[in-house]
DNA sequence: CGCTATTCGGTGACCTGTCAACTACGTCTA
DNA sequence: TAGACGTAGTTGACAGGTCACCGAATAGCG
């Protein structure tokens, strides 16, 4: 092998890093807003958002697993420390004896009715407020190119 | 309160997913990329790097602690871990007591030489060849500015 | 039908990061 | 120079995640 590597430019960097340095600060920074005022952490928001999607408030485990692109084993500790919490139950698959279901609870609809408006606020003050439509439009666009190649190239 | 909370747009939604999720799906595949060929997180890494920065390769620790911005609890633990891995090790500082060098040892320089190619490599295939000059610079401007609140306003 | 594949989810060990004290040292000021 | 306050780093308990593996149920094929 020639261990001939094109380092990154200067640009390039600049952009590079400036990117992963937003998204762990600002991140970091939501989660711990949602974790504060609502003792939601943003794992949890994101499954009780999904969650709400649904007419019935229920999900198969491996459904949600797909939509939040998780691991199915993080799914169940997850959803396990949840309805320790009283946030969600698990509930039995009639029809597939080795599924189950995940289902909101009505303090999981209080929880997420309390954080969300919350959340949202905070994305735009730290974040979408400060970004032009068309800034957003070139970010929306890198992001699912980049996400198209990586869906491509795993298989 | 009104209550009175503006929605993300389908734009800023767009936009604002797009960037959490592409950094959640690169900041994966780059980590387990990182770890399987060169046997180094990207924690290890990034510290590492910034040990090579300076010509003795030894930092203090707050000082590394600030460049990464990471707490000083998680470079504590983070540091003796690497330490016990042979990557660094820890040196008392003279003029202040309290106080604690990090230093690069030949193994720590060793796996950086060989996982940093691969890594710079990986990021070029996976993300920075995928997003035009222009759409760079959108993407530094746009951290630089979001970040550059972020610390206006935590102060 | 019977055997193998695969899928669904759970488990336990282990690694990382956070939070809240805590120790020990330094600095500033009365 | 004593006391208060700040700073450097540590520690332990805990939440979150990954990995490798397991057991049960189902699908699919000969």
């Amino acid at each position: 092998m020639g261990e001939t590597v094109r380092w990154l430019t200067p640009e390039e960097q600049r952009a590079w890093r400036g990117f992963v340095r937003l998204h762990e600060r600002l991140g970091g920074r939501l989660g711990r807003l949602l974790q504060s005022e609502s003792r939601v952490s943003p794992a949890d928001f994101a499954v009780l958002v999904h969650l709400t999607d649904t007419p019935q408030g229920r999900r198969r485990y491996q459904d949600l697993a797909r939509a939040l692109e998780w691991e199915k084993s993080r799914m169940s500790h997850h959803i396990a420390r949840m309805a320790g919490r009283g946030l969600v139950v698990r509930e039995e698959c009639a029809e597939d004896a080795r599924g189950a279901f995940v289902v909101i609870t009505d303090a999981g609809r209080a929880a997420i009715e309390a954080a969300a408006p919350r959340h949202v606020q905070a994305v735009r003050d730290l974040f979408v407020d400060h970004v032009t439509p068309a800034e957003l439009r070139v970010l929306a666009e890198v992001s699912e190119r980049v996400l198209a190649k990586l869906d491509e190239d795993t298989v």
